[in-house]
DNA sequence: GCATAATTCAAACAAACGTTTGATTGACAT
DNA sequence: ATGTCAATCAAACGTTTGTTTGAATTATGC
C-alpha cells in the first residue's frame, strides 16, 4: 500500500484532475452513483490511479470532501476569530455573516455549496464520520458565539437552532442548483443575505417553547 | 409487463411486505445502496416479485415515496383547510403547526420522516420529480396561506423563507436519527415545537434584505 | 372439476462494480 | 550509464447489480 503523499511535480496532475472529477461527479450523480471508472475516465487518467493514489473509494471521497470543506471553514472560523478579537460583544447578525456569506464568495471554489449538499445526506456510515469530523469545530465554535450573543435562550435551545441554520442553509445550497458555474453571483448573495436574516430572528426569538396551546387549533 | 393493481387478497401482502423491507432499507442504505436482493430477502419474497409487483427498481422507491408521503401530506392540507374555513385571518404560527405537527404525530408511519429526509437529497432525477410531484401543493398552498398571513413581506420572499423552514425540517428530521422507532415521543415534538417557533419569527422578520453593511464587518 | 389467469419460484442473463496484479514507463540520484 | 523507486498502464479478478425467463404453484371463475 503505497498511498502516496502529494510529491512536488511528478503526479501532482494527476491527483488533482481525479479530485476534479470527482467532485464534479459526486455532486451530479451523489457517492454511491459514481464509479472509479467514470472519474477515471473524466479526468483523463487510468482506472489504478484512482486506487493507487487515493487507496480506494472511500479514501478519494474523504479527500474530496477534505478539500472542498476545509478552505470555507478556515475562512468561517478566521472570520469568528477576527470578531472575537475586536469586540466584546459580537451581535447574532455579524456571527451568522461569519457562518454564511462565505458561501456566497465567488473565490472559493464555486461546486464547494453543491458538494456539502450532496455530502451531508449520505447514508454511508464513514462517510458521514468525516463530513462531521471536518464541520466539528466550526459547529462548537458558532455555537458557543451564539450562546454568549443570545443569553436570554438556553444553549441547548441555541444548539437546536443553529441546526436549524444549518439545514435551511443546506437546503438552500441545493437550491443553487447542480452545476452553478456561473450562475448570477449577485442572486446568490441575495439569497445569502435572507438566510441570514431569517436566521437572526429565529434565532433570537423569545417565543416560549413549552406553551401548550399557542394557536387556536385544539 | 403486466404491472398489477392491488387485488384485493392475493398479493397484497406480498406488496405490502416488500414496501415496507423497501422502506426500512431506503432509510438505513439510501436508494443507491440499497439492492432487490436485500429487499426481497428482509421481505421474505422471491427477488422476481419486486419486478412483477413494481416494474423495477425505481417504481418501487416510487411507491414507497408515494405510500409514506401521502397520508402525512393529506393531513397537512386538511389542517390547512380546517383553517380557512374556521377563521378569516391565520396566524403565522398555526400555518406551521399545520405543516409541522403532523411530524410529531405517532398514529402515523413512523418511519415517514426518515423516507422524507432521504429521499430530497436523491441525486436521482427521476426520483426528485416524484418527490417534487408529491409536495407541490402542499408547497404552493402553504406559502400561498403564509402570503396572506404576513402582508407585510413581499411573495418571492416568503417563498425562499419557506423552503428555509423545510431544510431546517429535513434537517431536524434527520437529527432523529435513522431508525427512531420508541423514540421518546416527547422530545420530538419538543423538537417539532422549537422548530415552529424558529420559523414564525423567521418568517415574519422585517429585517431589509437589501442592506449592503448592516454587520460592522468589512 | 376444470380451465384460465395471477402469482411465486429457482435459475440464469449480461453488465457494471471496486480492486488487484504485473509489466512498463519515466524521472532522478549516484 | 545504471540502478532505484514512483507512477502509469492494460488486463483481469471475483462480486454484485437489475432484469428476464420459463416452469411450477396458487387462486379464481364457471
Amino acid at each position: 500500500m503505497p498511498t502516496p503523499q502529494s510529491s512536488k511535480s511528478a503526479s501532482a496532475d494527476t491527483r488533482e484532475r481525479i479530485l476534479d472529477a470527482a467532485e464534479l461527479l459526486l455532486i451530479e450523480k451523489g457517492c454511491g452513483g459514481t464509479s472509479l471508472r467514470a472519474i477515471a475516465s473524466n479526468a483523463n487518467v487510468n482506472l489504478a490511479a484512482t486506487n493507487y493514489h487515493f487507496g480506494g473509494k472511500e479514501g478519494l471521497f474523504a479527500a474530496v470532501i477534505h478539500r472542498c470543506a476545509r478552505p470555507i471553514n478556515e475562512q468561517r472560523l478566521a472570520s469568528l476569530d477576527m470578531l472575537e478579537a475586536q469586540q466584546s460583544h459580537i451581535s447574532t447578525r455579524e456571527i451568522l455573516k461569519a457562518l454564511l456569506d462565505p458561501l456566497a464568495s465567488n473565490n472559493l471554489p464555486e461546486r464547494l455549496p453543491a458538494v456539502m449538499n450532496r455530502v451531508t445526506s449520505e447514508p454511508d456510515e464513514n462517510l458521514r464520520a468525516i463530513v462531521q469530523a471536518e464541520f466539528s469545530e466550526v459547529s462548537s465554535r458558532f455555537i458557543a458565539a451564539l450562546t454568549r450573543a443570545i443569553p436570554q435562550v438556553e444553549e441547548e435551545e441555541i444548539s437546536l437552532r443553529f441546526y436549524f441554520v444549518i439545514g435551511s442553509m443546506l437546503h438552500l445550497v441545493g437550491l443553487f442548483g447542480p452545476l452553478t458555474t456561473a450562475e448570477d453571483d449577485n442572486t446568490r448573495s441575495q439569497k445569502i443575505n435572507a438566510l441570514v436574516n431569517f436566521g437572526v430572528a429565529g434565532l433570537e426569538t423569545e417565543a416560549p417553547t413549552n406553551i401548550h396551546s399557542q394557536g387556536t387549533s385544539e
